[in-house]
DNA sequence: CAAGCACATGTCCCTTGGTACATGTCAAGA
DNA sequence: TCTTGACATGTACCAAGGGACATGTGCTTG
């Protein structure tokens, strides 16, 4: 489970509330790993429970910040460096694409161009955020250089992703209109 | 749910068993959209249910083939055409490298050489697949035209990554050792 | 001072995903 | 003939994800 990790990553920066870590994990990897604030609070029950995590502090509001333990840091470090890396690429569009025979050629133009256009602006936009910090604009600490590294990653993905929507307008349509040749069995 | 619009896709190219299914899907979406046998038997039922596929014949070893629909040929195009892509780049390793600050610089540098050469490996793997069918190798079908397009797809994106981690481990390590300074608190 | 809004934490339920386990069928080769 | 292995289909259970709904709290502003 990655939310797990996720949030102790997060709490590894210093303490924050169910709240800030739903605020947090929705800006910083809502595109990567979508998260919505009752799983998070119930993973944190979880976290206490095993002892990864304590309560740091109350506040106004019901406010309850987190800490992370000693036990938490060693786990959050053991699944970084202990742990197999899943490479399985969960990407909606790439399993559309194998499917595109079975669009009309029109249809599948007009996709691929607004794909283009929907990657080129996101791919932008983590370029302007690498600009930024290279810029020195968003500080210097550990964990933005961290973030800097994961901004490149995804400027190049989402760059290759525009390139190829373009490249694949430019392959002659080979769309079939119908099933198989067995289906008139 | 894609799992049910991935065995449309695949059953609109012809009839075919739950085994069949499973070890195509597998074979060509294993890296994309992982699916285990039991998932894929239980949608089939469920798929008969909707009418959106029928038993086509019964063979040896209760082999049971299905095929598709007119309903569920339009539920496929429908969800091609008429549905909101999900962008989502669900990507474990793109999750962890916003946790790289908390690696030994050492361990870094030898994960970002291992991921360069996994994705390195599977990129050429993918060549090698689009480069066979440019050079007619695997039939001129309208379906191999798009898993050529998604190898495409696949290549760039496993390069993309391949760079990436080249690059990262040209990034001067900004590692902390521990969490934020908040904790002393 | 009342209203509205952002802050803050949860419950509930349904769907989906993953793994373990169980069973039956046929062909090939030792 | 026996055994192995590929073919073929399921059940059961538990973990995880996603959305709807519910509730309480304090600050700001008209």
């Amino acid at each position: 489970m990655s939310l797990r990790h996720g949030l102790l990553g997060l709490l590894a920066e210093g303490p924050a509330s169910g709240y800030d870590l739903a605020q947090r994990f929705q800006q910083l990897l809502g595109a990567v790993w979508p998260a919505q604030h009752p799983k998070i609070y119930a993973e944190l029950g979880r976290l206490v429970a095993d002892g990864h995590i304590a309560v740091h502090s109350e506040g106004p509001r019901r406010r309850r910040a987190y800490q992370i333990t000693d036990s938490g840091l060693a786990e959050v470090r053991h699944w970084l460096t202990a742990t197999e890396v899943d490479h399985t690429v969960r990407l909606q569009p790439l399993l559309r694409s194998v499917f595109f025979w079975l669009m009309e050629p029109d249809e599948l133009r007009r996709h691929l161009a607004e794909e283009a256009r929907y990657y080129a602006e996101s791919a932008a936009l983590y370029r302007r955020y690498a600009e930024a910090k290279d810029r020195g604009e968003v500080g210097t600490s550990p964990q933005t250089q961290s973030i800097r590294v994961a901004a490149e990653a995804a400027t190049r993905l989402h760059q290759a992703l525009a390139d190829w929507a373009e490249w694949a307008k430019t392959v002659p349509p080979a769309t079939g209109t119908g099933p198989g040749i067995d289906r008139a069995h």
